[in-house]
DNA sequence: GCCCAGGACTATG
DNA sequence: CATAGTCATGGG
């Protein structure tokens, strides 16, 4: 397939934002395969409306961001949904200063408003790579995680090449469904898990599971019951998905390992799964919940 | 060898 | 309702 750049624009960015240190995050060290961070970009495939982008958000001298957008010649572009991808895979829409002023106040955390300065929530716009992400990711450690999504990708996924990069768009519910279960299993998923993925891939080509069924509503508590009515989403999963992909503020994936060594390290909470603790911890941050556990996570790696 | 990983589900009291 | 057992494998 031969890529043209199709488009070139400027990005428009809110205040509260600091793009080396979205960056920062968005590679953290481990072998991510559906994006590449380079020293002042990011680049990835991407399908919207049926048609396949490459998209590079790159920095330049003076600091501003652009939008590059690759496609094939003549092909039409899907700008605005192109562009509502972006803005949610890096919340462009929102206004930090609520949150800022919440953080500022805290006395272990207050330090993140600078040594974090305009971190973004880092988002998975596409549900159902959100959501297999988090099951794959369910109780083991980061790494291997990776390592099995990676595997997944290579797989099941689809393979865009561009002045000989290869990008990766994650698998489709349709070919997932009908993946072997064997196949799965020496790729080293669990029967469990192997389970969950099928039956979610299910779900989303028979659209039982959408983007549009968990908004109809914008109450957080229906929306965590219609994605936890489904195998493989329990109360982490679910609230992960709601702060990564739905673009919820309010949200605690409950039970997070990563949430529990960082209170930990931040002397907030005594020792790991101490509920009472952590729900206190998260009290002051009401309404910004999901922004402080992903400083949090933020937290946990160091330059 | 042991315990923990960015959990969820099932069985049992 | 609360708790224990199970799943899988890599990493410290």
């Amino acid at each position: 397939m031969i890529m043209d750049l199709l488009l070139q624009k400027k990005v428009l960015l809110p205040t509260i934002f600091n793009f080396q240190e979205c960056l920062w995050f968005l590679d953290r060290g481990f072998d991510e395969c559906l994006y590449t961070v380079g020293r002042s970009s990011v680049s990835r495939a991407v399908e919207v409306n049926g048609c396949r982008y490459i998209l590079k958000i790159k920095q330049d001298k003076r600091s501003e961001v652009r939008l590059l957008v690759y496609g094939e010649a003549n092909s039409l572009i899907h700008i605005a949904g192109i562009q509502d991808y972006v803005d949610r895979w890096l919340d462009l829409r929102r206004d930090l200063s609520p949150f800022y002023q919440l953080i500022e106040a805290h006395p272990a955390f207050s330090y993140m408003t600078s040594s974090y300065y305009g971190l973004r929530m880092i988002g998975i716009p596409d549900l159902f790579e959100a959501i297999c992400w988090c099951i794959i990711g369910q109780q083991i450690n980061l790494k291997f995680a990776y390592t099995l999504k990676r595997r997944l990708v290579e797989r099941y996924g689809t393979c865009i090449g561009i002045d000989g990069n290869d990008y990766w768009l994650f698998p489709t519910p349709t070919v997932l469904r009908y993946a072997e279960k064997e196949t799965l299993r020496l790729l080293q998923f669990s029967k469990q898990k192997i389970a969950y993925l099928i039956q979610i891939a299910e779900s989303f080509a028979e659209g039982r599971l959408s983007l549009d069924q968990c908004l109809i509503s914008d109450d957080g508590d229906r929306q965590r019951g219609y994605l936890q009515s489904f195998r493989g989403i329990g109360p982490w999963t679910a609230n992960y998905v709601m702060m990564k992909c739905l673009g919820r503020t309010d949200c605690v994936p409950w039970g997070d390992a990563g949430i529990q060594s960082a209170l930990l390290h931040h002397k907030v909470i005594p020792h790991r799964r101490d509920n009472v603790e952590i729900r206190a911890a998260f009290d002051a941050f009401r309404g910004w919940e999901s922004y402080l556990t992903q400083y949090l996570w933020r937290s946990l790696s160091s330059r």
